[in-house]
RNA sequence: GAGCUCAUAGCUCAGCUGGUAGAGCGUUUCGUUGACAUCGAAAAGGUCGGAGGUUCGAGUCCUCCUGGGCUCACCA
């Protein structure tokens, strides 16, 4: 018996003899571990014995939504490092809570349907071969397929879901959620039609994300023209008849006397009306640090336009053609102007920017054309036309008073980070967040709940319900927007969506999650919009502690991508090593936030911590001998015994050695200082308990003293400690070895580990 | 240009609220008939990027510098 602080351990040792031994005999534990079939095993019998789901006989709830992995593709390294989210889910489950860790996974709109589409060019096969229906359906199979492989390889991970809540962004339920909170911010004023430029390729007649977008390296001739008093200096003399204003920096002094004036600049169609405006965005070092802003056609012009309230007038049409009608349907012009106008009109925007330079010269307007001016230029990816920008009219979310509930969430504390650095990121990013684009011209997402009438031409808003006639003037003649939800419109509503789906009462107990755990690089499109829209909807946070964690890079430190052929598939490590070693090397000496690199060196080396902490197991076995222990383990005071009471002062020191242990991982565990944590377990494990303790054991077991079977209970117990630590980290191995030891144990609950109580 | 971040043993990285440095891999030497060679024992190897400052005391806090990285904006 022991007093170790307050609690009081006793164990006893009974002899079973024979029958025991001759079990031994036949049944003893591998050399080596094998973690192939023992992960395969206890996979499913926890998933089959329906341990993945939170205990309903607990109340107090810890829950964690699985950041949906995208439904395009294999699981790659970063997705593994979801294992931090199943080591607070095991350490939670362990701990008593009603634990809920539920998967699914993300339609990816944009993204989904760029890897599909570049299948299809594979095939030679464009998104233009299909209807709208054809192609959706398509991209349905191919997700389906990508679906299951990934859901599998969350299960090879190791990860303790709760499959039976699975949900997928495009689950009906998810959908009318989706539906709902626009027409609350459509009902409440939050979203308004809006221009924005897009990427528009003339030739595919659609608009391309940045994504889609392939910037080439090109050279242009620079035209030097004369602007008034002024020179500029372009690449596109084709746009600048609907130029609308001067920028200049307000610090530059040469230009100080034209600020707010209103210029007449002389130009191939006669003078135009241009106010100088002041912004400080403007490059004084810059060329002549003048810029002409054409809102309509540059992206950067475009925004300025939107600061100054400038008129956005396009003059190139959709199919890539100067459009001059504005000028034409001008009365009064002059002949000579009318004609150029003529000849510029409906031409495409290379023929016409010669004919212009032509006329620029003979107006004495071009003053020089720099030929080695390289600039990049954003083409399509597809049939490799410069895509023009174009104004478009589209769907917008309004930012900035949302934004503002958030910050003062953020602010009071009611949502912390991990590590607290990304507190100001956030806070940033949502003090900067602008309205919102949330239409994308694609097929593959969440069609837009809106229809417009043919008749009176107004918008028609719903919550998924198709709508019968108009409104306002009972037309029915109602076309819907062809587009689709921005992928992060559905995504920010994951929290909340998903637990209003699963089964009721979920809502109510889960809600708000306890914490969100994800890689940084998603904190600003993912984690800032939960935090919008959960307040919003739910008004209350959608989880209380965000987790972020970082970037798996390749062993020398490079991002892994395809391209470089540097892709790490962590299937293959987990096929080699076991999820175990994979997960612990992910997590072993790694801080939250931090990037690292992984290399296969330390995996093997957790691997070969798995088989120590088995062989550890091995030699108790061994070394038991056909007895069981007995113990009982109390927190109640004996104030009758003092420590004098201790029978040997080896297994005292051990167990108390074990026990601090304990402490000392609990604390870390709660300061989420994972990393921290398993170097404690493996350096205890391993140089501690291994080298030291059980190399002392080895000898005072030889010499067979009285002590002996104190020993051996010291020994066993200490083990069974260290399982139940360990479980969260590696769960397979410390479950096998589990099952192998607590046939020892006398008294000892029957239970899987992973729902055996963590050690305090 | 703005924000963030890193610089610690040959390599990859830990090091919590400040008290004279740790792990993995690698290297060297020795060791194996019953827990484990996916092992054990031992060793070599660091003026913790540089310069100041606060302090009795700094890898750990502050300032500046140097050199990487990331994110965002932008390149008219």
């Amino acid at each position: 018996m022991f007093f170790i602080g307050k609690r009081y351990i006793k164990y006893d040792i009974l002899d079973i003899g024979d029958i025991f031994a001759d079990y031994l005999l036949k049944n003893m534990m591998d050399k080596i571990y094998q973690p192939k079939t023992a992960e395969e095993k206890w996979y499913k019998f926890w998933e089959e014995g329906g341990y993945f789901k939170p205990n309903e006989k607990n109340k107090k709830p810890f829950t964690i939504v699985l950041p949906p992995p995208n439904a395009n593709a294999p699981l790659h390294m970063g997705h593994a490092m979801y294992a931090v989210e199943d080591i607070m889910i095991r350490y939670h489950r362990m701990l008593g809570d009603s634990t809920l860790w539920l998967p699914g996974a993300d339609h990816a709109g944009i993204e989904t349907q760029y890897v599909f589409e570049k299948q299809l060019a594979k095939e030679g096969k464009g998104r233009f071969d299909f209807s709208r229906e054809q192609l959706y359906q398509m991209i349905w199979d191919f997700v389906q397929q990508n679906r299951s492989t990934m859901e599998n390889q969350l299960r090879r991970l190791g990860f303790s879901l709760d499959w039976s809540r699975l949900m997928f962004t495009l689950d009906p339920k998810i959908v009318k959620i989706v539906y709902q909170t626009f027409k609350k911010l459509y009902d409440e004023g939050f979203i308004y039609r809006g221009q924005r430029l897009v990427n528009y390729c003339t030739k595919c007649g659609t608009g391309f994300s940045e994504l889609e977008v392939n910037y080439v390296e090109r050279n242009d001739p620079l035209y030097y023209l004369k602007y008034g008093p002024f020179t500029i200096a372009t690449v596109r003399p084709e746009t600048k008849f609907r130029d609308t204003a001067l920028a200049v920096n307000p610090k530059d002094k040469r230009y100080q006397k034209y600020l707010g004036k209103t210029l007449e600049i002389p130009g191939l169609l006669g003078n135009i009306k241009m106010m100088v405006i002041a912004d400080p965005e403007v490059d004084p070092k810059f060329g002549t640090g003048i810029m002409k802003v054409t809102p309509a056609h540059d992206p950067h012009d475009f925004e300025l336009g939107k600061k100054y309230n400038l008129p956005i007038t396009p003059i190139i049409d959709f199919n890539g053609r100067m459009n001059f009608s504005w000028y034409l349907s001008q009365k009064k012009t002059p002949k000579k102007y009318k004609q150029r106008a003529e000849k510029y009109h409906g031409k495409k925007v290379a023929e016409a920017r010669k004919l212009m330079v032509e006329d620029l010269k003979e107006d004495g307007l071009l003053l020089k054309v720099d030929e080695n001016y390289s600039h990049r230029i954003g083409t399509c990816y597809k049939t490799g036309t410069v895509l023009e920008p174009l104004p478009m009219e589209q769907w917008f979310m309004k930012i900035p008073e949302l934004s503002k509930t958030a910050l003062n969430a953020i602010n009071k504390g009611k949502i912390k980070f991990q590590p607290q650095r990304f507190k100001k990121t956030a806070l940033d990013w949502l003090k900067n967040f602008h309205d919102w684009n949330i239409g994308r011209q694609i097929v593959w997402g969440i069609r837009i709940p809106a229809w417009k009438c043919q008749n009176c031409q107004r918008w028609i808003i719903t919550a998924g319900e198709i709508p019968r006639d108009c409104p306002n003037c009972q037309n029915t003649n109602l076309v819907q927007d062809p587009d689709t939800f921005d992928t992060w419109f559905s995504s920010g509503q994951w929290p909340f969506a998903t637990l209003k789906s699963t089964r009721p009462g979920d809502f109510e107990k889960f809600y708000p999650t306890s914490v969100m755990e994800t890689g940084y690089d998603i904190l600003p499109w993912w984690v800032c919009r939960m935090i919008i829209f959960g307040l919003y909807v739910t008004k209350k946070v959608p989880f209380s502690t965000v987790y972020l964690h970082g970037i798996v890079r390749d062993s020398k430190g490079q991002k892994m991508s395809k391209s470089k052929g540097n892709v790490v598939n962590p299937m293959e490590l987990v096929e080699k090593y076991g999820a175990d070693a994979l997960r612990f090397s992910l997590i072993y000496g790694t801080k939250a936030g931090a990037d690292q690199n992984l290399s296969e060196d330390k995996v093997r080396a957790m691997r070969n911590f798995a088989n120590k902490l088995w062989n550890i197991a091995r030699f108790i076995e061994l070394n038991i001998q056909g007895q069981k222990i007995e113990f009982i383990e109390s927190k109640k005071k004996f104030s009758s015994f003092g420590k004098e009471t201790k029978e040997c002062t080896w297994c005292y020191e051990t167990l108390n050695e074990a026990l601090s242990m304990a402490k000392t991982i609990t604390k870390q565990m709660e300061q989420y200082k994972f990393g921290q944590a398993a170097e404690s377990i493996y350096a205890y494990t391993w140089h501690k308990y291994a080298d030291l303790r059980l190399e002392a054991a080895k000898k005072m077991l030889q010499e067979n003293l009285s002590d002996t079977p104190y020993v051996r209970g010291t020994l066993l117990i200490v083990l069974e400690k260290i399982l139940r630590l360990l479980h969260p980290f590696m769960p397979f191995v410390t479950e096998e070895i589990w099952s192998e030891m607590k046939q020892y144990f006398a008294n000892q609950p029957q239970n899987p580990l992973i729902v055996e109580s963590w050690p305090k």
